[in-house]
DNA sequence: TTAACATATGAATAGATGAACATATATTAA
DNA sequence: TTAATATATGTTCATCTATTCATATGTTAA
């Protein structure tokens, strides 16, 4: 832990908070959990994690406008991973976190 | 990352939004970064942070109530840090990812 | 072309949440 | 005891958000 944490900027903080408001969520955390290592398609999220296909598409809406999620179009299905290894730190340590 | 993120169980993803959401507010987050390093007592926070006794000490109550934050009394004030290390890599992490 | 399927989007609503204001509690000094 | 100070708490309200339902868009096959 080498990372200095001096944040005057406003704008900093935030970037902070919605990065966190966007883990926030039971349906996101969720997906990212789900598309950690192997990529799904909306319809297999839906499946997966019982939920419907509109509440799906629309937090998976929030997290590709916020980076955190890329996808690939494969004929009619959307194939969705984590943007990169950060959301999964960020999962972990909270997770060690909350096991203690 | 030896970190294994298996979470079928529906309370742990309770938990993880729940300490999210905590770190999803910007006055909290200001909270957290100004007692990362030095303990202060709450009047300092609101000098610190131009914000209101009301507001700090509300936010306050819900980082000790998730346990985020510890306390020691010493006559009239109250200081306040971080629990642990987990506070500080959170914030890292995301810092790290927003800053990219 | 049309039908069927997969995903995305818009709108409405119920519930959650942050901040402000007022007030209570606790500690110290006089 | 009372007054002054530091912090905590209760309540209200305006705003935000997650979910649902309805509909639109896009893709493939027939």
């Amino acid at each position: 832990m080498k990372e200095k944490i001096d944040i005057s900027k406003e704008d900093e903080i935030e970037d902070l908070a919605t990065i966190f408001k966007i883990f926030s969520d039971n349906t996101r955390i969720k997906i990212m959990c789900a598309i950690l290592k192997k990529e799904l398609c909306v319809y297999d999220l839906c499946q997966e994690l019982n939920l419907t296909q509109s509440n799906v598409s629309h937090q998976l809406q929030i997290l590709r406008n916020n980076k955190l999620v890329k996808y690939r179009k494969e004929g009619k299905q959307v194939y969705y991973t984590v943007q990169d290894d950060h959301v999964k730190k960020i999962i972990s340590i909270a997770l060690e976190h909350i096991r203690e």
